[in-house]
DNA sequence: ACAATGCTTCAAGATTTGTTGAAGTGTTGA
DNA sequence: TCAACACTTCAACAAATCTTGAAGCATTGT
């Protein structure tokens, strides 16, 4: 992951319409939903859908198929955490003792966090 | 985590500035760095910096404390895992399966996922 | 072949965000 | 007390982003 990648990432997360957008897909799982029902379920003018699908999909959050006269989109769901993954690299200035502190501290996340290991070379929040 | 905050955490981080300094502060752990140090860093202007710095303490994603005439600051990363968790809730339309599936995807945001739990009542990339 | 459909691209104007120098606030040390 | 310092706020302009209606391009069904 470079720098330029997760700077986009983010960029196309910084729109309350695509983040409500990407957050529809992720729940959609690999089913996903065609454009028409993004902008019905959503209620955004097809014009304004797709544009910002486009930066959906530029990015790699997004993936499109098309079905017929369909555009069927779907979630990258791996593409975001391994955003995360660039975002605490080299965290904690490589002290596990910051770092399992750090654990403690993230509550809601817990359930994203591996188990700790004494002998990681890198921290990772971990 | 609500819509609001989760929305202002992806708007803080995605400038290239706002990028790049709350990355150097992760790195820097629970030390963080006062605000000439990132400005001789990152080589941004103080009116600049300050007016970035701004942003991401607003949303909580960095944390600030007074020394003398100098302004410390700190990476807030467990609000940067809520963030991720409040986007992945209910993701795969809560099919196990397909939650298998995807981590076998996220390649390099392995260390970033919990055990595989099949008596999981909620689906979470996991 | 043709009209209807699903979605996109284009062009424009409106809104938001970013950058900079000048001025302001509070702290330090002589 | 006063000058130097660290940093911020302010004001103005520059630049990027958002939104919308009109027009375009495939695909479908008759």
């Amino acid at each position: 992951m470079q720098r330029e990648l997760a700077l986009q990432v983010f960029e196309a997360l910084s729109s309350g319409v695509r983040l409500d957008v990407f957050r529809l897909l992720v729940r959609a799982g690999k089913e996903g939903r065609v454009a028409g029902e993004i902008s019905d379920a959503l209620d955004i003018p097809p014009t304004n859908l797709s544009f910002h699908l486009k930066g959906l999909t530029h990015c790699g959050l997004l993936s499109v198929e098309q079905e017929g006269r369909y555009l069927r989109y779907r979630a990258n769901i791996p593409l975001m955490l391994d955003t995360i993954a660039y975002l605490t690299e080299n965290c904690c200035a490589d002290s596990p003792d910051e770092c399992a502190e750090l654990r403690r501290g993230a509550s809601s996340a817990a359930p994203f966090l591996p188990p700790l290991d004494p002998a990681a070379q890198k921290c990772r929040i971990s």
